[in-house]
DNA sequence: CACCTGTTTTTTGTAAACAATAAAACATAA
DNA sequence: TTATGTTTTATTGTTTACAAAAAACAGGTG
């Protein structure tokens, strides 16, 4: 049998919550906004149980803020303190990332990464941001994986998507793709300070 | 009217999800023990639906793992390394909370954690080492939540539940109540420098 | 005896009805 | 007009019943 790649199979759920981060992070549901459980019920199609466990998810996440017997809304813009603290929460997260990665990184570990930048680079190109940002996540998110599976990734994500709230508008600067060049061109070229520096450039 | 400090309520999932988190702190339910829902409904006295709402707010903290249509179980200790990085990630959050309380803590505040040191103390004198976790865990809650709110509790207690899992069985030593005692001596001086190193000796 | 296959049983996922709580609208009295 | 108390409405929390998936089991085949 030929080595295939697992494709991923979403469950009903984590579609759903994807669905839902991508309307908090385009801004489309914007802060404060209240969720409606049979609304979002009605919109997917679904009754509202699986919508209540999304709910309890991307409150969990930090997307979400939920109050007993009053619903959940959208999460307002975080403290700029926290905001900083996260930042060097991440930062901690990612740089240990790195470090684990410095000799298990394959070649195609690296045709992926080449791969997700040249589906940034395109999102780019067709101005569709909130697309930019999944797939920047993405990148990150697999450099996460790699180094510390689901576990690290758990612990990881709930950051990236609380800090997603603060930068709205991402800077349309292209500067994002090349930000993570350099980062797979250091782990390419195995230099692990100056992947750690490049990561830590771009997150901010 | 009196002024009365606000008695906590808590809800019913709130109260369930706390005895889970006891059994899974004390060892009653060991890792990778397999959790039927039917079994917890009846258990708790309720229909499946809380319970699958407790289900997937442990498996965000991270004391339970779920698979799709497989259902949960308690969570393995963590990797060492990983481990090394919680510790690290919780100090940068309680160092940042220190800092933040530096001129903020009243006379209350102290009376209230000399209130908890107190209960440490008890629980050790009576062995119960389950309740010498939660008022340990409670102590730290008090200052994280002074100092950042829901919102930082939320990103900290994860950490902490996780790295409980790894340290079963506590080391009886009243160690820990002399630790608490210089922290809160130092909040008390004022001497934040003290503070925080206190606190970067009590979290390992 | 190991291994595969189809069936039964158990357990989880989803849906729909019901109960309880909180918000809103309204009426009444100071 | 404002404040308070009551009724109505809308929304969330919970239970029950049903559908789908996984696990356990039994029988047949090499």
């Amino acid at each position: 049998m030929v080595a295939k790649r697992p494709t991923k199979i979403l469950s009903v759920k984590d579609q759903i919550a994807e669905q839902l981060r991508s309307d908090i992070i385009s801004g489309e549901l914007a802060p404060n906004t209240k969720l409606n459980e049979k609304e979002l019920a009605e919109r997917f199609g679904l009754s509202r149980g699986p919508i209540r466990d999304v709910i309890l998810q991307l409150t969990k996440e930090g997307l979400l803020i939920s109050k007993n017997n009053c619903g959940a809304s959208v999460n307002s813009l975080l403290d700029p303190k926290l905001q900083k603290l996260m930042i060097s929460l991440r930062r901690n997260i990612e740089l240990f990332a790195i470090d684990q990665l410095k000799d298990s990184l394959t070649e195609d570990d690296f045709q992926d990464l080449e791969n997700i930048l040249t589906e940034l680079q395109a999102a780019f190109d067709n101005e569709d941001y909130t697309e930019v940002t999944k797939v920047d996540i993405s990148f990150h998110n697999y450099l996460i994986y790699k180094a510390g599976g689901d576990e690290l990734v758990n612990i990881w994500y709930p950051y990236v998507m609380r800090m997603r709230l603060n930068y709205k508008r991402l800077t349309t600067s292209s500067a994002c793709v090349d930000e993570h060049r350099l980062i797979l061109d250091a782990l390419k070229s195995g230099d692990i300070n100056k992947a750690a520096k490049a990561v830590k450039a771009n997150i901010k």
